[in-house]
DNA sequence: TCATCCAGTTAACAACTGTTCTCTGGAATT
DNA sequence: AATTCCAGAGAACAGTTGTTAACTGGATGA
């Protein structure tokens, strides 16, 4: 199965990983809509022309970055919710989980949190696609979930996109509180905790 | 009280108001941080240089429109988590405000979706502030309702940033669902009402 | 009425942008 | 060994950008 490239092949590879990694570094304190093509192969340290050979506009490397952000996460997130046993300690996973990605990739976290709603149409779409696959796969894991037994496709969903938004609210407040002092990601913790305990019950009682 | 301002503050207040307007709309389709000077003046009608008479730089117009866009909204949030009733009703009103107030005001809704996390620090943390002061008065109102009795003040106030949460999220979604049809529109209050209905149990039951 | 103020103008600055076309040199293929 | 391919370079393009300085002319207050 596996495949050597061509040294060629490997190169073409390495150089695109670079214009991905110097654009994130970019995008740390801007957004993708003002970043330039120039700053970004200036910062690989390239001719601005090298950049077509890999992208056809910033835009599309938008997109690549939000794969490679929101790509490797769904096993992850699937696996969280199938998790069998208490609900306290799925809680705790989840959100262990969260803090984790947050802590090892937080240029993407940002990325993706900015360009969610930012100004550049096809990246907002590519987040929306990845968002709602994850809302679909979590609905099949709850789905599954005995708890949820006798609820209606639709409210499952509903359930299913309330634990992803509220996912992402967590994201976007670890990364706020991650170069502050630990206190301030344990009150993080804290208060997503008391959130998807609150969630939690809502679930339980839903059919009185 | 009401002092009739000159001639010349009449005119200068227009002349910003023109600028506020003309950024808005050109920020339909772009975030603050690809916006150019140049570009809102020649909206605008006027030369470059007239920007300086009225803000320093783009971020300090930018805080001006979240002032704009959030300053006014503070008493009907608060109205309307303070409305006394069925919850189910209170829940009715509350997203009948949001979807008006998307309706009415979608660009300014989307420049807040959009700059929440967006490039431009100051404008980042005016937002913050001022989602923070609606989660302070949501709070506040809450602590009276007789539901949160027994409840610690951080619960409370967890529960407070869990409805504006709520309620952006809401409104993002009206805000993508306003050119399509109807039908979707329709689609988005019922799965916010659901969301809310579930919270609302969850409330309900936290003290079991 | 006259001096002062100040919103908006004009001109110019160096620096930057995305995109085009042409070229090069080493890898890949035959 | 000869040919093709193609990632990256170089130069040039017409536009764009933010910011400065010195100005004009009508409203303002003495």
């Amino acid at each position: 199965m596996s495949h050597t490239l061509g040294i060629r092949q490997a190169q073409k590879q390495k150089t695109r990983q670079a214009f991905l990694d110097a654009a994130l570094a970019l995008l740390a304190e801007q957004s993708l809509s003002s970043l330039g093509l120039r700053e970004v192969t200036r910062a690989v340290g390239l001719a601005p022309t090298a950049f077509y050979r890999h992208f056809r506009s910033i835009a599309d490397l938008g997109v690549a970055l939000v794969d490679e952000a929101l790509g490797s996460l769904h096993p992850m997130v699937r696996e969280t919710v199938a998790t069998t046993g208490d609900s306290e300690e799925r809680i705790a996973r989840g959100i262990e989980l969260i803090a984790d990605y947050v802590a090892a990739h937080p240029a993407h976290v940002r990325f993706i949190a900015r360009e969610r709603n930012g100004g550049v149409q096809p990246v907002r779409r590519a987040i929306g696609d990845q968002l709602d696959r994850f809302a679909e796969e979590v609905k099949a894991e709850l789905a599954k979930d005995p708890q949820t037994e006798g609820w209606s496709d639709a409210d499952v969903l509903m359930l299913a996109h309330l634990y992803v938004d509220q996912m992402l609210i967590t994201a976007s407040l670890f990364l706020e509180a991650l170069e502050g002092p630990a206190e301030e990601r344990e009150r993080v913790t804290l208060r997503a905790t008391r959130q998807l305990r609150l969630i939690t019950i809502g679930r339980d009682h839903w059919l009185d």
